[in-house]
RNA sequence: GGCCCGUUCGUCUAGGGGUUAGGACGCCAGGUUUUCAUCCUGGUAACAGGGGUUCGAUUCCCCUACGGGCUACCA
């Protein structure tokens, strides 16, 4: 009888959610559905200093316009709450003492100058400053204090931080789920802060509390933990606490160049490194997936090739075949360099699945937007040109002419489409289409090509001039579809107005 | 610098002691569309290097190189 798993997305609430950690939470989710366990979202607050009012707000939006909402969270108690970590506040200074009185943990005097001091002088000796087991009977702390000193410090109202008392030399093995076993000897780690002098636990003590109390059990976090992990296999070992499983998932990098995907990838490149848009009153705005128009399918599908894969070629998956499928062995190791192409192929392929109606009433939403009133069915214009838009507003610039007449003749397409004898061409085209007597596609293009045909006349000479009669470039679906959906008068009056400039 | 993690086409990746090393994106070519795009077909292109182990290594081990992360009273 194996448990539900229990598993946990923990953003800090510093800005928007970037799409590394979008990617976090879709792997947590998938793994947690698969199994039929929990998601829980908890927010790490723990940092005043980097507070970002709306940052949580929009971690929050940003789950929910993926699909992948937590089953527990801020606003969704499932007993476990608070899931702030700064309404916890209070529950972390008994686990720091408690680590105190079992000797796996210590008061530190040393102010940040003092620290920030000696740093300066390890770097001058080309090494770096480590805070453990060598030099912290030197330092200002509770290790070389008697009771009574410690005691009247304390009194006093010193400020203090509390370190953890990292085993001077052991060698541990500890276990991942995608790397398997990870060693590390404790001698080179260093005694880190669990609990700042502001009151407020840091990560390392807050992360390890609340898993444990939220009963966490499988911890699927960033590669930029994974040298904490043996900390943190520490602080369960101290606590006598069962440590949960942990996954750590390799990093999304820049498309180009080197390091870790930031917002200045996408600012440069031009795409979204954020699922929504941000726009802070002070301070730099983001474009967001959502607002370019993406379909959250076509970026969960996205996120989710981006270091695992499910080892058959199979690469377009809903979300119920994502769950199905995932498994975090079949995760990848190395970081994966992000591809905004291939993010653009995968909208293009949603983009298709989606019914005509629907897009038709987004299209219809950019129309009213730029103050186009047609008589034209959207739903029709949608059919017919979907199949080459990657996203719902490129059908604007794929179908403008259905809405307005083109004002002026593709330079270079005229020149090569725009002959001695195409007025005349032209014109005998518009009494054809004139005289058919049922409008539709099918018969004005019977009627056209049958007089080519018969004359001899060559189907560029006519085909050409035409469609940039009507279209204004050498651009669009089938010209007898457009004449078709015009209609008659809209069609007459364009080829006249291009007989008109060519004779100018 | 120290510690840890990693390395298959340009990119995302499959594979795994004996394979024509497979797929996708991109790119190129051809076809369809008498336009453009889509679409279809084809093509281009990879096991970082050096040592082992082995009858045989891209696959297992070691070293080197390269890449990445961490090295805060940030997460």
């Amino acid at each position: 009888m194996t448990q539900k798993p229990r598993v946990r997305f923990a953003p800090s609430p510093t800005g928007p959610l970037h799409i590394g950690g979008v990617r976090t939470a879709l792997f947590n989710y998938l793994f947690a559905k698969k199994l039929g366990g929990t998601f829980v979202l908890r927010i790490e607050d723990t940092d005043q200093t980097r507070y970002v009012p709306g940052a949580e707000a929009y971690i929050v939006e940003a789950l929910n316009w993926l699909n992948i909402p937590f089953d527990e969270g801020p606003t969704k108690d499932g007993g476990f709450g608070p899931y702030r970590q700064s309404e916890r506040k209070s529950l972390y200074k008994q686990y720091a003492d408690a680590l105190i009185a079992s000797g796996n943990a210590y008061y530190a005097f040393d102010t940040p100058e003092e620290l920030g001091e000696l740093r300066k002088q390890s770097e001058a000796k080309g090494d770096t400053f480590i805070y453990n087991w060598h030099n912290r009977e030197q330092l200002n702390n509770s290790l070389g204090k008697s009771d009574i000193e410690l005691r009247s410090m304390l009194d006093q109202g010193l400020p203090y931080v509390i370190r953890f008392k990292t085993p001077a030399s052991e060698l541990l093995a500890l276990q991942d789920i995608i790397r398997g076993e990870v060693k590390v000897n404790t001698a080179t780690l260093d005694d880190k802060v669990l609990f700042k002098s502001d009151g407020m636990p840091t990560y390392h003590l807050a992360n390890i509390v609340d898993d444990h109390l939220m009963q966490i059990t499988h911890v699927i976090r960033g590669e930029e933990w994974l040298p904490s992990l043996a900390l943190h296999i520490l602080l369960y070992r101290a606590f006598d606490w069962k440590a949960p499983e942990f996954a750590h998932l390799p990093l999304i990098m820049k498309p180009v160049g080197k390091g870790k995907l930031s917002k200045r990838d996408g600012d440069k490149m031009g795409f979204p490194v954020f699922p929504l848009e941000w726009n802070p009153k002070d301070g730099e705005s983001s474009s967001g997936y959502r607002e370019e128009g993406y379909l959250p399918e076509a970026v969960v599908n996205m996120l989710a090739f981006l270091g695992w894969n499910p080892g058959t070629e199979q690469e377009l998956f809903s979300l119920e075949e994502l769950i199905a499928a995932f498994d975090l062995s079949r995760v990848n190791k190395a970081g994966a360099k992000f591809d905004p192409e291939k993010t653009k192929w995968f909208q293009h392929q949603y983009l298709q699945t989606q019914p005509d109606d629907q897009i038709a009433k987004e299209f219809d939403a950019i129309l009213a937007q730029k103050g186009i009133k047609s008589a034209i069915n959207t739903e029709v214009v949608v059919t017919m040109l979907k199949e080459r838009a990657t996203f719902v507003s490129d059908l604007w610039n794929l179908g403008d002419f259905f809405y307005k007449a083109p004002d002026s003749y593709n330079e270079k397409a005229t020149k090569k489409a725009f002959k001695e004898k195409t007025p005349e061409l032209l014109g005998t085209t518009s009494t054809l289409i004139e005289g058919v007597t049922d409008f539709s596609p099918s018969t004005i293009s019977d009627a056209v090509k049958g007089w080519i045909t018969q004359n001899e006349i060559g189907f560029g000479a006519v085909m050409m001039p035409l469609r940039l009669a009507l279209v204004g470039e050498l651009k669009g679906p089938d010209v007898f579809d457009i004449i078709g959906l015009l209609g008659k008068e809209e069609s007459l009056e364009r080829i006249q107005k291009a007989i008109a400039f060519m004779k100018a």
